[in-house]
RNA sequence: GCCGAUAUAGCUCAGUUGGCCAGAGCAGCUGAUUUGUAAUCAGCGGGUCGUGGGUUCGAAUCCCUCUAUCGGCUCCA
């Protein structure tokens, strides 16, 4: 007999060598029915997996990630098996489960599939699921693995079990198809109610460019058709949000072909939103000391030579600009710190005068790649919210943690609460990316890893995602259709000080070398408002918004009290305008509470008599009347609350 | 950069298998109306069908080039 621990501390002895889904049985008929997936002392395993020891087990139902991903891996093996017998002598790469859904890597060979191939695909799969095909597990031998996969030629797998470990190697059947695979499996397909394939895409073999590009489908699935018909509506819910749809309509700003892909053409309307972020973190730097500078848009080669960018970078940007000075070159400013360390450098410093944080929100111009360009999130011209602090070693920690309180407030302002604190090192494996020694880049690593734990982040750390000259905090939020995005950066750098020679006399009168911190806590202007966008869907906070309150008078006849209030409200600092068209009232409504105006301020008859206005709030109605006056005080009340 | 797809009026989209001067709604302009909380009515103007080439008696429609965009991959100082 072996002793069971469910979840609500309960313990139930069972014979040796019963499974989770027996266990489920035994439970009740019903819960047998929902399980997907059981855990075992922590690890996902098949629910036909007999327990040979006592210990804990946990039975998923569909509300459990882990149930959603052993119904996607599988589902991934549904697919592939449809695949195979729609397209006999496809290969396979992998097919793993993803945060939403599942995809699997294959080689067409000389096929290609479209979009239209993908409901038959999908056809497919359901007809497969209803055979109720179990999913069989088989342990096999490296040699045994070897030769199938040599056998049927599919040189991917042969690649993959290459790298495992002989008496680890196990295949999963289901149906006609059976695939190399660590599992765990669902019982079997008949739960795989509804299918969805979403794209087709391409993918390099194990994500290396110098790869051949193997097809990749992705697709999800669900055990209720009603819950595929939510997904899809939410999908399409989220793409409303899409800040490239929201920017135009909203007139934030735009892309043209003739001045370049990735070249944001900022509008009236966005350049004041932007512009009212940077006033905003201009307050907040100036309280925190740092020091506002200008840098030129370009700067000489040998500047970024010095820096190490050119040798890491200058194949891959803008070229450089020539003059008529034979063998002068100028590059675009790819990034500010060069520039900042050359201020730095520009009289000597003093212990005393550490720490010293210039700030600047510098526009840069990269080369990125032109499959890479995405809206505002990426591009080409951006301007970072950019700033160098240069410290003593003993103020490090301090400093590090003064920049997370800036991150963290402005978070806090703009309530983008589900943010990832990603702490991001070098990987050791592959250090020619880097440069500096290793005795700087643990220090650095230290750092951050210390200064995170102290303010209590909760951070994930990821290898190999560093900058080249030092390691960094990143800030990462999702967007609407759920890809993440890095907006806020904090860098420790021990090398461009090195680079640049830059040094401060101590106390003793010797020279010593100061570290420095890279930081931008919005990252770009262009990224973080195309990701305000998405979280608000065009509903700025009110303190933000370009327009708070647009005066809407019932006919042309009430156009001059509609201006003397938009005036008055206007010298409260109130960002008001009036909308005198000759349109019905319905109408104007209707078209500005589509551009999400916070108010609407109606004035007819009535109002212009009292004087007052009727007050309308963008997505409640109609709120009341009040006196401009009054409405003013409020709005500056709630603007007070908000950044404070 | 790579794989796949898309590009028709300012915006959102129709335009069957190549065949008369390329359509609609919204926006714009003109006029009527003077409006009470999410679209008043009428008339008018507006398109090198992304670009350049090709096939054809004939191309928005078929083929190629380039540009831009979309979904991924790779990259992200």
């Amino acid at each position: 007999m072996i002793d069971i621990k469910f979840p609500d501390g309960s313990v139930r002895s069972y014979e040796k060598g019963i499974t989770p889904y027996q266990i489920a049985e035994q439970i009740s008929p019903r819960l047998a029915s929902e399980v997907l997936a059981a855990s075992f002392n922590g690890k996902v395993i098949d629910l036909e997996l007999p327990l040979q020891e006592s210990g804990e087990l946990k039975l998923h139902k569909w509300e459990d990630q882990e149930a959603k991903s052993t119904f996607w891996h599988s589902s991934s093996h549904l697919m592939a098996e449809a695949l195979e017998l729609l397209y006999p002598g496809i290969k396979f790469g992998i097919g793993p489960s993803i945060e939403n859904g599942f995809y699997y890597d294959v080689d067409l060979g000389d096929r290609t599939i479209t979009d239209a191939d993908l409901r038959k695909i999908e056809d497919k799969m359901i007809e497969l699921a209803r055979q109720k095909q179990h999913f069989v597990r088989k342990d096999v031998s490296k040699a045994e693995a070897m030769k199938t996969y040599t056998e049927k030629g599919d040189e991917y797998k042969c690649d993959l079990i290459k790298d495992l470990q002989d008496g680890t190697i196990t295949f999963y059947t289901n149906g006609s198809f059976t695939d190399l695979c660590r599992g765990p499996h669902l019982r079997d397909t008949s739960v795989i109610k509804a299918v969805k394939l979403t794209s087709i895409a391409g993918a390099y073999w194990r994500g290396d460019e110098h790869n051949k590009m193997l097809t990749r489908i992705y697709g999800i699935t669900f055990p209720q058709k009603k819950m595929l018909d939510e997904y899809i509506a939410l999908m399409e819910e989220a793409k409303k949000r899409d800040h490239r749809k929201i920017g135009k309509e909203l007139e934030l700003f735009t892309f043209s072909s003739r001045v370049g892909a990735g070249l944001p053409l900022w509008l009236p309307k966005g350049a004041a939103l932007r512009e009212r972020l940077e006033m905003f973190l201009r307050k907040v730097q100036k309280e925190y000391g740092y020091l506002p500078v200008i840098t030129p848009h370009i700067g000489q080669k040998e500047l970024y030579v010095t820096s190490g960018h050119y040798a890491k970078y200058g194949a891959d940007s803008f070229r450089p600009i020539k003059t008529p000075q034979e063998g002068e070159e100028f590059l675009l400013k790819p990034m500010n710190c060069p520039h900042h360390c050359e201020i730095y450098r520009s009289k000597p410093h003093s212990y005393k005068d550490l720490p010293i944080r210039l700030a600047e929100f510098g526009t840069v111009y990269r080369y990125e790649q032109s499959g890479e360009l995405h809206g505002l999130t990426r591009v080409r011209g951006f301007t970072q919210d950019d700033a160098h602090i240069y410290c003593r070693p003993d103020q490090l920690k301090e400093e590090f943690c003064k920049v997370i309180d800036i991150v963290l407030y402005i978070f806090k302002t703009l309530n983008f609460d589900e943010y990832i604190a990603q702490v991001s090192l070098r990987d050791k494996n592959n250090r020619e990316k880097y440069i500096g020694t290793d005795e700087n880049w643990e220090k650095a690593e230290r750092a951050i890893i210390e200064a995170a734990e102290e303010k209590g982040l909760k951070t994930i750390v990821e290898y190999g995602e560093a900058a080249f000259y030092g390691p960094k905090l990143d800030f990462m939020v999702k967007d609407a259709i759920g890809r993440r995005w890095q907006l806020g950066t904090i860098q420790v750098d021990y090398n461009l000080p090195e680079r640049f020679e830059l040094e401060y006399t101590g106390a003793d009168d010797k020279k010593y070398r100061p570290v420095m911190i890279h930081r931008a806590p919005f990252g770009s202007m262009e990224r973080f408002v195309a990701v305000l966008i998405e979280h608000t869907g065009g509903k700025f906070p009110l303190w933000l918004t370009p327009e708070q309150a647009v005066v809407l008078p019932i006919s042309e006849k009430y156009n001059d009290y509609a201006k003397k209030v938009c005036e008055l409200l206007n010298n409260y600092d109130i960002r008001a305008s009036v909308d005198e068209r000759n349109e019905t009232i319905g109408k104007k409504i209707r078209e500005n509470e589509l551009k999400r105006i916070p108010f609407l301020l109606v004035v007819g008859e009535k109002e212009a008599e009292s004087g007052t206005v009727s007050v309308r709030r963008q997505g409640e109605g109609d709120k009341g009347s009040m006196t401009p006056e009054e409405f003013a005080a409020k709005v500056n009340e709630e603007v007070k609350n908000m950044i404070n």
